[in-house]
RNA sequence: GGCGACAUGGCCAAGUGGUAAGGCAAGGGUUUGCAAAACCCUCAUUCGUCGGUUCGAAUCCGACUGUCGCCUCCA
């Protein structure tokens, strides 16, 4: 795509409740900001969901043309951060830094793109400070006791993101002991240090940002007012996201605070939301330990982003199937070499329309289940000009880099090299010597995994050309046990590594 | 209790007024020594239930049922 005509994308506003037409404060760019986590443990699956789908979102502006600040942060004091760090006996600054860090190698391993800027909470003190003096000035927040809170009743359109009103609210609303609120609705934007807690310096003495107020702070710091996309999973819609529009608003004085609201439907596990009170979290390692990250991350994109998400390995092992589907094609668009026959499949005319297709469905809204279909509908399409030998070798080339493209603008990391196993290689290498002890083929110990598997398909394929069938269809069969399928063609036996289930 | 979301074939999942994409699974066929992969064919007269609006509804309205969520920390 080129500059000259940005495709116009169409997403759904939580704030309005319907789909709108994007259009950016700045034109051609994308301010995005998407609440980031508090580093306080592992990541789990829904962390790795939300973040794959910003990431696909980031991928889809910066497809289409747009120039993308996509900033997003890290709460890196709180409650939960102090609690876990006298927990794990370390200070709270080396308990956030090192989920950080985990949280960031895990960006990494899932191929997403980080965000242009990372903010942490702990550098923005000041900005922080400045604010909340702007609040309590403009009289939005007043100071309590060491404390300081925004009062929601002075914001008269408290409640708009998330449809719900002060009266509505204050039903089952109470104060803490401890608290030192006027009103049971109001929220800390700073809060008084404890003995022993990390503390700044402030106007009303020693203490530290609440929760809330950074997110506000550090967005507006680095994209100005009237941004273009605020983001985060669905849960921070209240009381996280109703709470920044408060103290943006007020303290800016400029509406909207964002101009769109995208949020990002949850991960349920046996259909029940993953939350920390109840405990049933899943850690995205335990996810990466069963498939490839490619397979989770198209496990997370074949559901449109705002939708719940089910994560059962049952559905893990579907996504891997199709997605295996689509491997397999763009390897066998690779090896394909006909001879040079003329295109007879009018290839031109369907290459236009399923590009459209393609960037229809990634612009309405970020479809990614939709696109996914198109390229499902291309896998057909061409394997069966591949079977009618109608394609020729350049025409094999276009669309094997046609297909790479699109998986490419999907955030898939080298899509061909998907690791569909689903044994470790130390597992498969212990399980492969002991077959060919039992075939008594000799076992060197500085052979390779391919090599390994290349002695057992030698011998099947000697077994093979002494007609002993039955042979040669248990070694088959005990390397399918492994989930090493066989495929014998033309040009000889070859192997892949495919998540059958046993 | 208050508020809200969702309910599409065995499973996953698009589609939000014009007559049900796609994938996984299953069955039949082509191919194969047999398989695998691939291709062809079959697989929801129907979109939780009952009403209503409309020439026309999975899509709009109402009621009901069910599931989940928010009102407490959460991506």
């Amino acid at each position: 795509m080129n500059n000259e005509a940005l495709k116009t994308i169409r997403l759904y506003d939580t704030l309005l409740g319907e789909k709108v037409p994007f259009e950016p404060r700045d034109p051609g760019k994308v301010n995005m900001y998407v609440c980031g986590l508090t580093p306080s443990n592992y990541p789990h699956i829904g962390h790795a969901r939300t973040a794959v789908v910003f990431d696909v979102i980031q991928r889809i502006f910066l497809y289409f043309g747009y120039k993308v600040n996509y900033c997003s942060n890290f709460t890196d004091i709180d409650d939960k951060i102090i609690a876990k760090a006298n927990e794990e006996g370390c200070s709270p600054k080396d308990l956030a830094q090192k989920y950080i860090q985990i949280y960031l190698e895990s960006l990494e391993t899932l191929n997403i793109k980080p965000p242009g800027c990372f903010a942490k909470v702990t550098d923005h003190i000041s900005e922080i400070i400045e604010m909340v003096e702007v609040l309590i000035s403009k009289g939005f927040a007043y100071e309590s006791g060491g404390d300081v809170y925004f009062s929601v009743r002075s914001f008269k359109p408290y409640g708009k993101l998330s449809k719900r009103s002060i009266k509505e609210l204050l039903v089952g609303a109470r104060i803490e002991p401890g608290e030192k609120k006027r009103d049971p609705l109001d929220f800390a934007l700073w809060k008084a240090a404890k003995p022993g807690e990390p503390s700044w310096e402030s106007p009303w003495g020693k203490g530290r940002p609440g929760w809330h107020i950074e997110c506000s702070a550090m967005s507006l710091k680095y994209l100005g007012g009237s941004f273009d996309i605020h983001g985060g999973a669905q849960d921070l819609i209240f009381p996280h996201h109703e709470n920044e529009i408060a103290q943006a608003e007020a303290y800016s004085g400029i509406e909207p605070f964002s101009k769109y609201w995208i949020h990002a439907g949850w991960v349920t596990l046996n259909k029940e939301k993953m939350s920390k009170s109840i405990g049933n979290v899943f850690k995205l390692s335990e996810a990466l330990s069963l498939v490839h990250p490619n397979v989770l991350r198209y496990f997370f994109i074949s559901t449109l982003y705002s939708s719940p998400l089910d994560y059962d390995v049952k559905n893990l092992h579907q996504a891997a199937k199709s997605l295996e589907r689509i491997v397999l094609t763009i390897k066998r668009l690779f090896d394909y070499s006909s001879s040079a026959q003329k295109v007879k499949t009018g290839a031109d005319s369907i290459l236009e329309k399923w590009r459209n297709d393609f960037d229809e469905a990634l612009a309405d809204n970020f479809n990614t289940p939709q696109a996914i279909g198109v390229i499902m509908h291309a896998v057909k399409e061409i394997n069966r000009w591949i079977k009618e030998l109608t394609l020729s070798k350049e025409d094999a080339n276009f669309w094997y880099h046609q297909m790479n493209t699109w998986m490419e603008i999907l955030g898939f990391n080298e899509v061909e090299n998907t690791n569909f196993a689903l044994f470790s290689e130390e597992e498969i290498v212990a399980k492969l010597k002991d077959l060919m002890n039992k075939h008594k083929i000799d076992v060197d110990e500085q052979q390779s995994l391919d090599e390994m598997i290349k002695a057992l398909v030698n011998l099947r394929k000697k077994c093979r050309e002494e007609k002993q069938f039955v042979l040669s269809d248990q070694i088959r069969n005990e390397l399918f046990q492994l989930n090493i399928v066989l495929e014998d063609t033309k040009e000889g036996t070859t192997y892949r590594f495919s998540e059958e289930l046993q």
